[in-house]
DNA sequence: AAAAACATGAGGGGCACG
DNA sequence: CGTGCCCCTCATGTTTTT
């Protein structure tokens, strides 16, 4: 049973959600008269986002689809109490037009006084969820993890500084507000209403929130959680492709007299990895898959392609899928390619006929990729490929410690000690270098299990520790470069990339080395260090062409494209990583999927890609 | 001040077995 | 089909060392 005070706590966290929104977003206006002034048929596909212009927030009332009638009476929190004598009706009426009703307003004003919109705002929110909220015995959630999960992420936003004060930003409260409680006044989770608003924006009509809303929901729902006739809703998705999906890609065999279980027979089912994990195919394995169909509307030009770790949490990849166009991931491990494993999960709209790797092909066995260590591993140790190479290594105390403990015996040590071992040797990818001397990797080994050249990220002020990071998040170039080679007969003379979330620049690498000219390349990568990693590697390989690089996918606005793309022709290819840090199994703090503080940059890759999109068939 | 070392499991998939 | 066991995972926050 939900109580009261959840609930209102939950209320709470709207409204911190909604100052945090009100600084995050800021409106484009400009933006969409420009896109819609031609009326090219983008009515509800234009998202509207970042934008510091200011003339356009001027604009965002008139534009607005849920549009605050009396958009005067909103006023910052700070001059609410500036002329206390005149503005009782006026607050009371900016909220009954909001949709209060007039009772309540002013009974809540009675009892808080008028000088505090915010809290006559939480007032009514709280009692108006109480009163209208058609379901509440929906609300409870029967899996426990689901309400952390979001509890988690709203701390997070309640700790934003929200000390803006600005006209905008009463606006924006308000006008989030009143979306979020029609949302919820239809049914909706607030929790849902809160991530369809912050992923879409404030401006996203009723239409998109609610068909976030709806993938949302399929990602994450269980069986239980929703009553048969709305999930009946979700039923015309794809089944066919999905099936066919599953069927030819992932060889999963559809169980027989499943018939019954209609409701959740396709989209309700978990993503299925394929076993072996090759997707379409790997180099080095006769299984392949030389044909797919894509979804229509991801059909490129541009082309893209979006990876991530294959094993986020429930429901991740589905979301990712849908927001991507539909288009099934490609899972595949890098130990097809190289000797260290690297579960990913790729989604691109390339063609998949007449791939072809990198050569020489790397080694692909530990021995192989290290003859050195032949010599010292033991026969009681059995590995043949390293684990997945994360940001972090093994101590020189572990090794220490680890040396201590065999050298008390003469021949092998007893099982425990060879359990031990074992053990710290997979969760850490130590190899064997000396008579019971076991090591971490060096840099220009993991360097090279990459698939970047020796001493990629060597230099420039960087420390070890930081290279070690910067190559445990990277792309493993040979597996990438597999997928991307069929561009190469396609663009003789060269792409244009833009390379988001570029980390030490995988892409571009893969890029070059499969011999595909880069003629303008716009890089978009937080990390200093990383982005001079790129610049230096740019410089020594003697590229023709030009390299831009930003800082913050999140300023990448529309305005900002179109420039980008008038200068320099049009994107071909627009490929991302996007941060796994609140899906990666590694991490016991925050993996709070993707609406991770991180991980949810992800809706950055899909708008930015949107948006690409919407403007190369614009001017084609 | 910066770099390195350390402490911190949950969550799922695969598999064998009954 | 369920259950138990094995295995792996693009990490974060704090403390210690350099």
């Amino acid at each position: 049973m939900r109580d009261q005070s959840l609930v209102f706590g939950e209320w709470l966290s709207i409204f911190h959600f909604c100052a945090w929104a009100a600084q995050r977003f800021v409106f484009c206006k400009a933006e969409r008269l420009k896109m819609g002034g031609d009326d090219s048929g983008m009515e509800s596909d234009d998202f509207d986002w970042n934008s510091e212009d200011d003339r356009e927030i001027e604009n965002f009332q008139s534009s607005s689809r849920l549009s605050v009638p009396n958009g005067d009476a909103v006023t910052g929190s700070g001059e609410a109490s500036s002329s206390p004598g005149s503005s009782n009706s006026k607050v009371l009426d900016h909220f009954v037009a909001m949709g209060f009703s007039q009772e309540m307003v002013s009974k809540v004003i009675q009892e808080y006084g008028e000088e505090n919109e915010a809290k006559i705002l939480e007032e009514l929110l709280s009692y108006s969820a109480l009163e209208s909220s058609p379901q509440p015995q929906q609300q409870i959630e029967p899996d426990p993890s689901s309400s952390e999960y979001a509890g988690s992420s709203w701390d997070d936003l309640s700790d934003a500084d929200i000390s803006s004060s600005s006209d905008e930003y009463g606006k924006v409260v308000s006008e989030n507000v009143v979306t979020l409680r029609s949302l919820v006044k239809m049914g909706y989770k607030q929790n849902e209403a809160l991530v369809a608003l912050e992923r879409l924006g404030p401006n996203s009509s009723l239409e998109e929130l609610v068909d976030f809303i709806y993938a949302a929901q399929k990602a994450k729902a269980e069986d239980t959680l929703l009553p048969p006739e709305e999930k009946l809703q979700y039923n015309d998705y794809k089944s066919n492709k999905r099936r066919f999906y599953e069927l030819e890609v992932l060889g999963r065999k559809k169980p027989r007299g499943c018939e019954k279980k209609i409701i959740c027979e396709d989209d309700e089912e978990a993503l299925h990895l394929p076993n072996p994990m090759i997707g379409f195919g790997v180099p080095t394995e006769s299984d392949f898959i030389t044909h797919r169909s894509l979804p229509d509307d991801a059909v490129g030009p541009p082309y893209f392609y979006y990876e991530n770790v294959a094993l986020a949490p429930k429901g991740v990849w589905q979301t990712i899928s849908r927001f991507l166009y539909d288009v099934q991931p490609e899972f595949v491990d890098s130990k097809y390619f190289c000797a260290a494993a690297r579960k990913r999960g790729y989604i691109h709209n390339l063609p998949i006929e007449n791939r072809f790797p990198l050569l020489p092909l790397p080694p692909r066995t530990i021995h192989e990729a290290f003859p050195l260590t032949r010599k010292w591993w033991p026969s009681w140790d059995p590995r043949t490929k390293l684990n997945c190479l994360q940001t972090c290594i093994g101590s020189a105390r572990l090794t220490d410690r680890i040396r201590k403990a065999i050298e008390n015996y003469d021949g092998d040590p007893p099982e425990s000690v060879q359990k031990y071992v074992l053990d710290q040797c997979r969760k850490w990818n130590l190899v064997w270098v000396g008579r019971n001397k076991v090591a971490p990797l060096e840099c220009d080994e993991v360097e090279t299990l990459l698939g970047f050249p020796r001493n990629h990220t060597r230099g420039g002020g960087i420390s070890r520790t930081d290279r070690y990071k910067s190559l445990g998040n990277s792309f493993q170039v040979d597996t990438v470069a597999y997928h991307l080679s069929v561009l190469k007969e396609m663009y003789p003379n060269g792409i244009n990339l833009l390379s988001l979330f570029s980390g030490i620049g995988g892409a571009e690498v893969a890029l070059h080395r499969l011999g595909i000219p880069l003629k303008n390349v716009v890089s978009v990568e937080k990390s200093e260090v990383n982005r001079n990693i790129v610049r230096s590697w740019w410089e020594q390989t003697n590229q023709k062409g030009n390299l831009i690089d930003m800082e913050d996918v999140q300023q990448l606005d529309g305005e900002r494209l179109e420039q980008l793309i008038s200068t320099c022709g049009g994107f071909d290819l627009i490929v991302g990583g996007s941060p796994c840090n609140n899906l990666a199994g590694s991490n016991r703090v925050s993996r709070d999927g993707l609406e991770g503080k991180e991980s949810s940059l992800f809706f950055d890759y899909f708008r930015i890609l949107d948006l690409v999109k919407n403007l190369t068939t614009k001017y084609r």
